[in-house]
DNA sequence: TTGAAAGCGTTACCAG
DNA sequence: CTGGTAACGCTTTCAA
C-alpha cells in the first residue's frame, strides 16, 4: 500500500496534524521533530502530501489554466502564442503557480472535459471566440478569466487585458491611404466558418464572428471607407489558417489577377510573410509594386522590412497573467489596454501610378 | 454556499451517485434523466465535478508535468525547448491530458514545493541534471519519469527518450577533423558551475556536471584526439548561458588571439550563432577563416548556413509524452533512441594553410 | 507544541 | 437503473 500521512504518523508515533504541519506549517513544530518525520517519511518513501487531497482540502490548485481554441501543438508554432505564454508564465513563476495548458482541440466531448477537469484557480483564454462550444464549459466553472477579447456582457467577474483591435487596424490602414492606395485586398483567416483559402464575399466585418478578426478588418474598413472606398470594391482573401503558407496561397488569387490590387492588408504577420512569399514568387517588388502591411510584429516582420503593427505579446501575457492570480479591487484596473505602434518598413510604398 | 453534487442529487431527488454517474458514466442511467440533471446543475450553478476531488478519488490528475531547470519564461525563448514542447503537448492531446509547466526556477524552497503540488500522472524532465536539488523531490513523488538523460543507475521505472549525444557530437568533430583542422576552440554553456562568459580550465569534459554539454565536449574530444589533438591543446569557452548574445562574447575571447582558432565547435546552434555574430563584427568569412558548427538545426540554422547535427525536438517531445502517458512493457522499448544526422552547410570548409 | 474530530466533494462498490 | 456506505488523503479549527 502507498504510505500517507497516516503511515508516517504511525511510524513516528505522532498525530497526522504534526506531520502535515511539519510540511505545510514549519513553525508549528519543533526542528528536530519535523527533522525526524521528514527522515522516516524518507525511509518509508511517502511521497510527500497528495497534491489532489491538498487541493480539495484548501481550496486552490496552485496552477492557472490557458485556453486556446486551436490545438495545443498550434501554440508552440505561432511565435506570437509562444511569446504571450511566455508572459503568463513570467507571471505564474512569480505567485508560484503552474501553468496548465488545457486541450480545446478536436473533439468537443473531449475539449469540455479537459476544461471541467482542469485543477486550476482561474483560465487565460486566449483566443477562443465567445461563441465557442467551450465557452459554456469555461463559465460554468465560476473560475476567474482573463480574456483577450473584449465581451458585449460587461460581467464585472471578467477581466481582460489587450489593445484597441480596430484603431490599430484603422492605422495600418490610414497609413497606406495616405500612401495613395485606393485597390487594395484584405487578408485574414477567420473570416468565415469554412476554413478555406480563396476570396470570399462576406457583406460587412460585422459578420465575422472571430473578435480579432472582425475587428481588425472593421479598422481597415473604416480608414478606407474614410477615403471614399466602398467595401464592395475591397477584395476579401480567406486563408484556411494562420499561417505563412496559407497567406502565400491566398494572395495568388489577388496577385494573379488582371487589375491586382496596390496594397494587401493582413491580419496578422505571418498572413503578410506569406503575401511576401507569393510576390517574391512572382517577381514583384514589396513596397513598390504592391505594398504590404502585418499585425503584431513578430521577429521575423523586422527582417522581412515588413511594415505592421506592433504590439508586445509577452507584456499581454504578463498582464493576464497577473490580472489573474491578482485581481485588483478597482473595476477599472479589471479591464488593461495595451498600446501599440505603426512600424513602418519597407513594405510599404505609395502607389503605383496608373492604378488609383 | 456553493452548490455540490449533493446540492443537485436533492435538488432533482436522485442520489449523489445518480448525479455523479450523470457526468462520468452515461451509460448508466436514462439519456431523459441525465438531461434533467444538467438542467438543474445548469439553473443553480453546479460548476460541474470538482476536479481535485474527482482527481482525489480516481487516482490520477489527467495532466503530465514538464519539468526545466530554467525558468519557465526561458522555456519559451529557447527555440529547441519550444519544439519539444509542442511535441510534448501533441502527445498529450492525443491522450487527452493537459500539460502542467511546473515553475523550478529561483528559489531552491519554491521550486520543491511546486514539484510536491504538482497535480500530474507523471513527469517529463527537460533540462534537470541528475545532481539537481529538485531530483529527489521529484524522484520522491514516486510518478513515472521520463527523462531525455542517460543515467548510470538503471532504474527500471525511468524512462528514457534521447539521442547519442557523445556520437553525434564526434561525429561533428570528425567532420572538422576530415577537413584539417587541428587548432580549434569548444564552446558550451554548463561548463562550469559559475555562470560566465570566458575561457575556462577544465581537465577534461569528465568534469562537466550537465550530461548533454559533457557528453557533447566528450565526443568532440574524443574525435580530435583520435587525431592527435590532446584536450589539453583546446580552447575550451564557457558561456553563461545558452543564447545567441553569449556565444558572441566568448567566441570574442578566441579570436581576437594571434593564434585564433581554424574551427570553433559550439554544443547548441544558439551559441554558434552566436560565433558567426562575432566573426561577421570582425570582417571573418565562416567556412574559410574560421569553422563554426553548432548542434540542433534549428529553424535559423539553416537560413545562416550553419553546419549542424540535426535532431528532431518536436519528435523528442512527442515520444516522451507517450512513452509517459502509455509506458510499454517491454523493458527494452522504454529507452528510446533517436537518430541524429550530420548537416553539412557553409560555415564549414577546409582549414586555411599555415595553420596547421 | 500536540492531538482528536470534522469535513473538503467525489467515485466505487454492492445490494436492491 | 438506483441509492446507501465507505473510502480517497489531507488541513484546520479547537481544546488539551
Amino acid at each position: 500500500m502507498r504510505p500517507t500521512l497516516q503511515t508516517v504518523a504511525d511510524a513516528v508515533g505522532v498525530s497526522r496534524s504534526t506531520v502535515s504541519n511539519a510540511y505545510s506549517n514549519p513553525d508549528q513544530l519543533s526542528a528536530e521533530l519535523r527533522e525526524k518525520i521528514f527522515e522516516v517519511a524518507r525511509k518509508i518513501g511517502y511521497p510527500g502530501p497528495n497534491p489532489a487531497a491538498r487541493s480539495l482540502r484548501r481550496g486552490r490548485a496552485g496552477a492557472i489554466g490557458v485556453l486556446f481554441t486551436d490545438s495545443l501543438p498550434y501554440a508552440f508554432t505561432d511565435p506570437y502564442a509562444v511569446q504571450y505564454l511566455r508572459g503568463v508564465s513570467e507571471a505564474a513563476e512569480r505567485y508560484d503557480s503552474g501553468l496548465l495548458l488545457v486541450p480545446l482541440a478536436g473533439d468537443e466531448k473531449a475539449g469540455i472535459h479537459a476544461v471541467q477537469n482542469a485543477a486550476v484557480d482561474g483560465f487565460c483564454i486566449y483566443c477562443v471566440p465567445e461563441w465557442h462550444w467551450a465557452t459554456d464549459a469555461i463559465r460554468s466553472r465560476g473560475l476567474p478569466i482573463v480574456t483577450s477579447e473584449q465581451h458585449d456582457d460587461d460581467r464585472p467577474d471578467v477581466l481582460y487585458v489587450g489593445i484597441d483591435e480596430r484603431g490599430a487596424a484603422r492605422a495600418a490602414a490610414a497609413h497606406l491611404v495616405a500612401l495613395g492606395h485606393r485597390q487594395v485586398a484584405f487578408l485574414s483567416d477567420y473570416v468565415v466558418p469554412e476554413r478555406i483559402t480563396a476570396p470570399v464575399h462576406i457583406a460587412s466585418p460585422e459578420e465575422v464572428r472571430y473578435y480579432t478578426a472582425g475587428e481588425r478588418l472593421r479598422g481597415f474598413r473604416d480608414a478606407f471607407a474614410e477615403a471614399g472606398v466602398a467595401w464592395a470594391d475591397i477584395t476579401v482573401l480567406s486563408a484556411a489558417a494562420n499561417s505563412r503558407e496559407d497567406g502565400a496561397r491566398a494572395a495568388a488569387y489577388a496577385l494573379d489577377r488582371a487589375d491586382r490590387p496596390t496594397a494587401i492588408l493582413a491580419v496578422t504577420d505571418l498572413l503578410a510573410l506569406g503575401v511576401l512569399d507569393a510576390l517574391a514568387v512572382r517577381g514583384l517588388r514589396p513596397g513598390r509594386d504592391v505594398s504590404v502591411t502585418g499585425f503584431d510584429d513578430i521577429p521575423e516582420a523586422g527582417a522581412a522590412g515588413l511594415t505592421t503593427i506592433r504590439q508586445d505579446p509577452i507584456e499581454r501575457g504578463r498582464r493576464s497573467g497577473e490580472l489573474l492570480l491578482d485581481p485588483p479591487d478597482d473595476p477599472a484596473s479589471r479591464r488593461v489596454l495595451l498600446p501599440t505602434e505603426l512600424v513602418v518598413r519597407a513594405s510599404t510604398g505609395p502607389a503605383p501610378h496608373g492604378w488609383s
